[in-house]
DNA sequence: CGAGTTTGACCAGCGC
DNA sequence: GCGCTGGTCAAACTCG
């Protein structure tokens, strides 16, 4: 598993001050009220899954951008963007939350647990990869994310949230015991990403070294399967919620890059 | 047939 | 004013 140093500048209320990656993900994890069942090494989730539907956000923006993206002009980027966000929010006086974060990943469209409808496309400048937009499908949510593979680096994914979403997840909405005792329950139902076949056992390998090394020696598909299934009741508290929030399994290596309101 | 994707067109904001 | 760019729309298309 990868853990690429994040060179992060938290500013809260004025106050800047750099953190490492691990205090950044412990302090990501304090705002978004995550504390149990997750080990410092466990990687951030993607940040809108950690939202409560009903909750507000972080009353705090902080942005952090690795070396590497910072160095080849992503920072430039993301100034242009708060520049362009401040002017906005003045205008609308309604700013969204938006959340950015880099995802390790061969594929685009990481499953995430929601629903997510793609209603556009463009060519981003200087990059050979192109920005997907999407938006929720759930019926009066207005979740917007961009997705575009980074230039600089294409494993990585950069994948933006913005706005809220006003409903749960549809796996905390799903049944537990569906997919409990169900072995074929559907991947979506754990949040889990849809995955070409080509694609899928480097992927299920990846996502199961998230669940610790008691999964190694399963060679079998459906094994994984049944012991994913099991790994993930391990996540679930007693409410039948999944403690990850649905989003470990996405995450191969994912840093915040940025959050605003 | 419904849901989702593709893709060209359109619009607004910004910089020059 | 004009061109560029990011974001969105919507018709056509694909897929299950």
């Amino acid at each position: 598993m990868e853990n690429v140093g994040v060179g992060m500048q938290f500013s809260d209320l004025g106050q800047t001050s750099d953190l490492t990656a691990e205090r950044c993900t412990v302090g990501f994890m304090d705002l978004l009220g995550v504390h149990q069942g997750i080990s410092r090494n466990t990687l951030i989730h993607p940040p809108p899954m950690q939202f409560p539907a009903t909750a507000t956000p972080p009353n705090s923006s902080y942005e952090a951008v690795t070396g590497e993206e910072k160095k080849r002009g992503y920072g430039e980027s993301i100034e242009k963007e708060h520049k362009r966000n401040k002017r906005l929010g003045e205008q609308t006086k309604a700013r969204v939350p938006k959340v950015s974060f880099i995802t390790k990943s061969q594929i685009n469209n990481l499953d995430d647990g929601y629903k997510w409808r793609k209603y556009g496309q463009k060519p981003v400048r200087n990059s050979p990869f192109p920005r997907n937009y999407y938006r929720c499908t759930t019926y009066r949510c207005d979740v917007k994310k961009r997705v575009e593979r980074s230039f600089s680096d294409p494993s990585n994914i950069i994948t933006t949230y913005e706005g809220q979403h006003t409903h749960p997840t549809p796996l905390i909405m799903s049944n537990r015991s569906s997919f409990v005792s169900n072995g074929s329950a559907s991947r979506s139902h754990f949040g889990l990403p849809r995955l070409p076949p080509q694609l899928h056992h480097r992927q299920q390998q990846h996502q199961l070294s998230l669940f610790g090394k008691q999964e190694k020696g399963f060679g079998h598909d459906d094994d994984h399967v049944m012991n994913k299934s099991r790994t993930h009741q391990g996540l679930l508290d007693g409410a039948g919620l999944v403690k990850d929030h649905g989003l470990l399994q996405d995450v191969v290596s994912s840093h915040i890059i940025k959050e605003e309101h």
